[in-house]
DNA sequence: AATCCGTCTATTTTT
DNA sequence: TAGACGGATT
């Protein structure tokens, strides 16, 4: 049987485990996809079910493609129509098909996150919502958060006042994406969870026909994804769940890991199977993600091991400031490259966005190709999202958020009091903007008039033609390209508009449905490549997050000081230092040769210099896989035998009559080595307040304090 | 309706 | 430092 050669004992065992429920905690670089992947096809294989008797549910559209990819490699068949797609993705297609059921219209609109903060802001302004005390962002997590609690606004508790009115407003929120036919993430979710739960036939029907259903990046799930596929599954149906405790990085948005340890208890989990041999990266990289992670306290509890030998030692290097830590990046990129290796297989990691600018600036002035990951992705761009409007407006004319959106863009002397005065009019007469439009008198009513012309015009033009075409004749009647023609900076998106119909003519439907909704759905749920175009060879910057699941050769992870990573925010959250340390242990273990940790000691943050303390991750390495690129202050490492880079330049400000200077390390008897952040006073009265990294930032007055200089 | 200016704020972000 | 936002200005 070739489907199951080359698989070790543990991924052999998962792939072909009997009928019953089993937990796979599949460790970084484990073989987790190939599992997957080999389970379904061998499950197919075997006649033990057929390709459209499985559900197989991804975080990303791009993890459920590669997984459809993969299977119709290893199998004959075609993998269209099989149900592999993500939680909202599936969640999508349930509910378009059962729409009714659901109490949905057919073409309802998905609201991405933009979108629904767009909604939430229109919501509050319509309920006269006093905006310092209800703030749009915090009533749209409130509402994600209810949600994804499974609760209604009827189900909220009500604590005080100030909750009885988040209550309100989410149910007014509730009544308008009802009223507008519109559904956002959360929505997707909880509308299916609520239909399967109240609709015995329907729910039997999945339930016999998705005999085996199988979860990537389990250690992901919330708590509705998790009722969700508990509701799905029923106590017949085997679910197949991979994922990996130490790999949980999104528990702020969210995701249970403690969803884990449930599904072991109500799925009666017989195997844990644990796959520990790693595939990726050499043994210093292994020993030391695994040195990092014993630290945390709450493990299912993993080790992973390599054949493939110890491979070269972790690289430490400490820079003076932030723009020598770049510097310096650059030049060892440069050494890595005369080695031979693609820039494209180099990665630098950071823990937020921010820091990219200084690495980008060096990077620049190095003439060093880099692309970064992250920002605005395709379908969230401006014009992209005005293009959809006018195509949802096509689809739904009830969609408020489409119509305000593009009333007056282009242009077109519909003026805020227009669109009040009509929102006035839709809302005492209970119908949509669209219906309320045509109703409108006076000169305001002639602008709008212009405005449903051009829209029914393109109705009655587009129907019937082809998706692409329908595209083009839309951003020529729109006048949305004509309008950034003739903008100065207009022409980028120009060209994003001319991609959309790119976008339209590759978009192949999955089955059956209206063209235009699918098009829309799939613009909502996958919003597009967020990475600069591939091909170049090109040096990959991103956050720590972003590079789950990746890997490269050689892999910088940069910035590594308290404060930063860990993230300062991190201390006050529950749970937020392990949380850090799993983010660490998914940077290590993303390089598959090389593994370079740097800090600085020194750094700009919001317009400020900081002076920080090395990463306690630093610490929670065992010193004899680390090799120092720069003198260290103590300790010693039997690998420390390199030449020392350059020595540190650090900005010195004037010595005080002291004698102690900010940015200068110290040492005190009790709370160990830290450094001067700030000073004030003079002579024996000065007092310093000195930042001791894990033992934080202490004002001490020198008279007492028995400091020296370390 | 577009532009300018001061104020505020500042992790991570699969869908 | 830099961007986003709201209010005021042209």
């Amino acid at each position: 049987m070739s489907l199951l050669e080359n698989l070790n004992p543990e991924q052999l065992a998962a792939v072909t485990l009997p009928n019953q429920s089993a937990l796979i905690l599949a460790g970084a670089g484990s073989g987790k996809t190939r599992v997957l992947t080999t389970r379904i096809a061998w499950l197919i294989q075997t006649g033990n079910i057929g390709p459209n008797g499985l559900l197989a549910v991804t975080f990303t559209n791009k993890a459920a493609r590669e997984m459809l990819t993969r299977i119709s490699a290893m199998l004959p068949i075609n993998v269209r129509g099989m149900w592999v797609g993500t939680f909202h993705g599936l969640c999508n297609r349930m509910l378009r098909a059962h729409h009714r059921d659901a109490g949905l219209p057919q073409l309802f609109q998905i609201l991405d996150s933009q979108d629904q903060h767009a909604a939430v802001k229109r919501m509050l302004k319509a309920a006269n919502a006093d905006e310092d005390r209800f703030p749009p962002r915090e009533v749209q997590n409130f509402i994600n958060a209810a949600k994804e609690e499974g609760r209604r606004p009827r189900d909220v508790e009500i604590a005080d006042e100030s909750s009885r009115r988040f209550a309100d407003l989410y149910a007014a929120y509730e009544e308008q994406c009802q009223r507008e036919g519109a559904v956002d993430f959360a929505e997707l979710l909880l509308r299916t969870y609520e239909l399967l739960s109240k609709n015995e036939v329907l729910r039997e029907h999945y339930r016999s026909r998705f005999r085996h259903i199988l979860v990537d990046e389990f250690q992901d799930t919330n708590r509705l994804q998790y009722r969700w596929l508990k509701l799905l599954a029923g106590p017949a149906n085997v679910v197949f769940a991979v994922g990996d405790d130490d790999q949980s990085i999104y528990r702020f948005r969210g995701a249970n890991v403690g969803n884990m340890a449930e599904f072991e208890r109500d799925f009666h989990v017989q195997n844990v199977i644990r796959l520990e041999q790693n595939y990726r990266s050499f043994g210093h990289i292994l020993d030391a993600a695994n040195a990092l992670i014993a630290h945390n306290k709450r493990r299912l509890g993993k080790n992973l091991w390599t054949s493939s030998g110890k491979g070269e030692p972790v690289r430490v290097h400490e820079a003076g400031s932030d723009n020598e830590e770049a510097r310096w990046l650059v030049e060892e990129i440069q050494s890595l490259a005369r080695e031979g290796l693609r820039l494209a297989d180099i990665a630098m990691l950071y823990r937020s966005n921010a820091q990219s600018r200084v690495i980008e600036h060096a990077l620049f002035s190095a003439g060093m190709p880099y692309r970064v990951y992250g920002g605005l992705r395709f379908f969230e761009r401006l014009e992209i999202k005005h293009a959809l409007a006018y195509l949802r407006l096509l689809a739904n004319p009830d969609d408020d958020g489409a119509f305000l959106r593009v009333a007056n863009f282009p242009a077109r002397g519909i003026g805020a009091r227009t669109l009040e005065q009509l929102q006035d009019a839709a809302k005492s007469g209970g119908m949509s903007l669209y219906k309320a439009a045509g109703a409108l008198a006076g000169k305001a009513g002639a602008a709008i008039a212009a405005f449903l012309r051009i829209v029914e015009s393109l109705r009655s033009e587009t129907q019937g033609l082809p998706l692409k075409e329908a595209v083009e004749v839309m951003l020529e009647r729109s006048g949305l390209v004509a309008h950034y023609r003739s903008e100065k900076d207009g022409a980028d998106r120009v060209e994003n508009l001319l991609e959309l119909v790119n976008a339209a003519a590759a978009y192949i439907q999955e089955e059956d449905a209206n063209d235009l909704a699918a098009f829309l759905a799939h613009a909502a749920l996958e919003s597009g490549d967020n990475q600069a175009a591939e091909g170049a060879d090109a040096l990959q910057l991103m956050t720590v997050h972003s590079a789950k699941g990746l890997e490269f050769q050689a892999v910088f992870v940069t910035g590594l000081e308290e404060g930063l990573f860990p993230h300062e925010q991190s201390v006050f959250e529950d749970d937020g230092l392990e949380e850090e340390r799993r983010l660490m242990y998914v940077a290590i273990t993303r390089a598959r040769a090389r593994l370079y940790l740097s800090f600085a000691q020194t750094r700009m943050l919001h317009g400020q210099t900081r002076y920080n303390v090395a990463s306690r991750f630093l610490d929670e390495i065992p010193a004899g896989g680390l090799k120092w690129l720069t003198p260290r202050l103590r300790g010693s490492s039997p690998m420390e035998d390199v030449a020392w880079a350059a020595p540190k330049r650090v900005p010195q400000p004037a010595v005080p009559d002291h004698g102690f200077r900010i940015g200068q390390s110290v040492l005190h008897p009790k709370f160990g080595q830290g450094v001067i952040v700030n000073a004030e006073g003079s002579g024996i009265d000065a007092r310093l307040q000195i930042n001791f990294g894990r033992q934080g930032m202490k004002w001490l007055a020198l008279e007492y304090a028995k400091l020296q200089p370390a």
